[in-house]
DNA sequence: GTCTATAGACGGATAGAC
DNA sequence: GTCTATCCGTCTATAGAC
């Protein structure tokens, strides 16, 4: 009762060695889940991966259930920071363009956040159903009323706003998702390079524009 | 030896429910591995959803990692018959309309098919690289040749036909891998409709008819 | 707080009766 | 050809030594 078990001298350095390896194993779960799903990843594997005893998982997280959770809300957490604000003031093609590359550089350097959100949606999202239908959705809806706003005013042509937002998530995050069949059939046998993703950003950003007017396209000749 | 252990009088019948309980198994596979992938899905749930015991997916497939590739292999097979031809001679706009028609109908009916084959990707495709490496390698070259000779002949806009035709698939795809998103954000309770995926077809379409310039986009009025 | 050892449940696969 | 019963390995989770 007079003293601890460990000396008090180094408060810090606890709090700050349980806060790495609580950020080591979301780090490795995070890949072994993006992998292989949750029934299919082991914690096994995630304590592997995190270079750790597999009872520390259960330590610092409980159980799998608990870990993916935590998981799935960081991640959760990094795709809403990644949805700027934007205002009716704002300039059109800016914002879309702008817009787009934030999406691909989450996709470039976090393929493994966008693939555990992925599987997620694959098995039908029991998990996140209620942020996809609030969060989400007024998001959405906020952000298409702000598009259809630009159209009434004639600032740019007329979209299914909506549907434009669900493409262009799709275009930017297949390139995390589905790197594999893009690396495959562009030949590219250590994976996709920066170049790549630059050049699906101008592709991307050439569609979305040229679907919204915002920029010429040119004529056919014929 | 004078007579076998079945009646001979009905051969077909044998062959028949033979094919049968494969179809019946391969079926409930395709909706067990969308739902789980390869390592979550079980052979319990398999043979459940099929109705048949444990032991006959044993003794059909003789094991899951086989019926997994049987289930890929009859994707694959589901995936080139999509591939309408092209010609160079063909008119682009009712080319890509056509084709992207074609996609979504196959997001709309077989939706497991197209989970299947996502979770694939998301894992890296270790079992489908070769048939990404070759055949759909070489797809996508031919068909981006025929994007490229349009656009030289001045019948279409230019555009990155490569990526192009990358997008359209996801754009396409999503309405099925993701349609717990969609259905969520858009507050289908009863998951998508089909006027969703009519909507989803047009926005598509008018996207990348936009994009190659092969319809007009109204100009902004400002 | 950390790790070894293991309990207890579940998985794929098979033997052998019918 | 079909199905029950079961083997054996792997999985999650925890008890208990350190």
């Amino acid at each position: 009762m007079d003293n601890n078990t460990e000396p008090m001298t180094d408060e810090n350095a606890q709090g700050r060695i349980r806060l790495e390896n609580i950020e080591r194993i979301m780090k490795a779960a995070e890949k072994v889940f993006a992998g292989n799903g949750f029934r299919g990843a082991t914690t096994a594997a995630i304590a592997e991966e995190a270079g750790l005893p597999k009872a520390n998982i259960h330590y610092y997280f409980g159980t799998k259930a608990k870990l993916y959770r935590a998981v799935l809300d960081d991640i959760i957490a990094l795709w809403l920071s990644s949805f700027r604000e934007i205002g009716e003031e704002d300039d059109p093609a800016t914002t879309l363009a702008d817009y787009i590359r934030a999406k691909m550089e989450l996709s470039q350097h976090r393929p493994n956040a966008s693939k555990v959100f992925a599987n997620e949606l694959i098995r039908g999202a029991p998990r996140i159903n209620k942020y996809l239908s609030t969060e989400l959705k007024e998001w959405v809806e906020a952000k298409a009323a702000i598009l259809d706003h630009w159209i009434a005013e004639g600032r740019m042509a007329p979209v299914d706003s909506e549907r434009l937002l669900f493409h262009i998530w799709v275009m930017t995050q297949t390139w995390a998702d589905f790197e594999a069949q893009w690396a495959a059939v562009l030949g590219r046998k250590n994976g996709l390079q920066p170049a790549d993703f630059d050049a699906a950003t101008d592709a991307i950003t050439t569609m979305v524009l040229r679907t919204c007017g915002l920029v010429p396209v040119l004529p056919r000749s014929s």
